[in-house]
DNA sequence: CGGGGCGTTGACCTATGTCAAGACCTGTGG
DNA sequence: CCACAGGTCTTGACATAGGTCAACGCCCCG
């Protein structure tokens, strides 16, 4: 396991800084895992049993309410670990972890963390900024939904999308993984025809190009402007 | 300072499991303060240089944007750390904390944390699920400013306060620290005067009474109903 | 080739924000 | 002790962003 893996998490963030003899010791509880697309890597209320690190893919994180709501917490882009419930004391994982693509992950059984913490002080360290990231943008997330119009709240979806995931095509840059209109509706608290609607006048002003599942940016300072609310021209 | 402040705290949950002798030691560092009603705490961007423990009171966590307008991130109740910013590695606060009424704190360097915890884990260990469930919070609150209606967050935002500060009174149970209708929409994403149409609603309904800064409520079981989108009758 | 998932667009409706005017407290200074 | 000023609350009238409902077109995959 441990010789095989260190390349490929070489250069994971939350790695810096530990030998390749701490690496080892870090791998050796970890087994890896591959999950096809749309196949779910835990889910909400489960039992946290692993916590997991993702090697390459991307998932959605998905709340569901009683009444079946859908609410997307966030996507997780490949570095990045995952249901790290112990790190706040939970037992439970608090949302469902979709894979949007074919994904690869490393994962550990929670009986692994309290050791690991303990002997890499840069490992918990790292887990537990990733836990402050998060609120930070939950938080965010909180300001934009209370102050912000649709149109602004889209146009900032989107822009984060590319930001974690753009990969540049001929027309422009692309979200790399397949989003749905209601995939966005679901990030921004709005429904599927808005964001279609939003999408259609953008693409007519050669701001966006996008079909099904697709959507690419061409003019990503326009958008920009949009998410901040410009009154545009 | 240590001996003290023994019975003040000896009931903070965060201390739980802590001996005298680890509590004395725990103390060694800290300072008291008070903070007068409306006075800050900390400030957001503000350099983090201290954590804290509210030991009476309460404040209002607030976060401003550049363009001025405000979100209240959440009420701290008595017990509970606040500006913890090291525990998920920040190094200046992302909220400012103003006293809601006259309060008291204990505060520590930002130094003494990795001591702390490294001595105590029970308290890390207190520390880390107190972000957990300020991010399990955060997550629930834009749920329902997702999904939600504004009479339902409304009359959450109203119940939560009730659940965390209420207090018996002959009007009913009574949130007991000033909050004026443009705090409640600060907590919600809405405005001061729907604020003020939905509690005059209720309050001729007798779910509520309320005045100036003041709310009690009179019949939560009713305006959980509310909260819950029931259509009403 | 057929069906289900996805996307587009129009028409309409309504929850809630905006604007405006005033009433009502409360604490402060004369 | 009174009166005033500023902050708070209330209420009406009105405007509109964006949700709801409905119908249809388009892929893509099996």
């Amino acid at each position: 396991m441990a010789k095989l893996n260190r390349s490929l998490i070489a250069d994971v963030e939350i790695f810096n800084g530990l030998q390749d003899e701490d690496l080892d010791t870090v791998l050796e509880p970890a087994s890896a895992l591959r999950v096809a697309k749309d196949a779910a890597v835990f889910e909400q209320g489960g039992a946290a049993e692993r916590f997991f690190l993702l090697l390459d893919g991307a998932l959605r994180v998905v709340q569901t309410t009683r009444e079946g709501q859908q609410v997307i917490a966030r996507y997780i882009a490949a570095g990045s670990l995952v249901g790290i419930a112990p790190a706040i004391g939970r037992d439970t994982y608090p949302a469902s972890a979709v894979a949007a693509v074919d994904c690869v992950l490393l994962s550990w059984p929670m009986s692994a963390w309290p050791d690991l913490t303990a002997r890499f002080p840069v490992f918990a360290a790292n887990a537990y900024r990733t836990v402050g990231q998060r609120l930070q943008e939950t938080q965010d997330r909180v300001i934009e939904l209370s102050l912000a119009q649709v149109e602004q709240r889209v146009a900032n979806a989107v822009l984060r999308l590319v930001r974690q995931t753009g990969r540049k095509t001929e027309d422009g840059i692309e979200i790399d993984f397949p989003v749905s209109r209601q995939d966005i509706a679901d990030m921004t608290g709005t429904t599927l025809h808005t964001v279609s609607r939003l999408l259609s006048a953008w693409e007519s002003q050669g701001m966006v190009r996008s079909g099904r599942k697709r959507i690419s940016v061409t003019d990503p300072h326009r958008l920009m402007l949009v998410s901040q609310g410009a009154k545009d021209a």
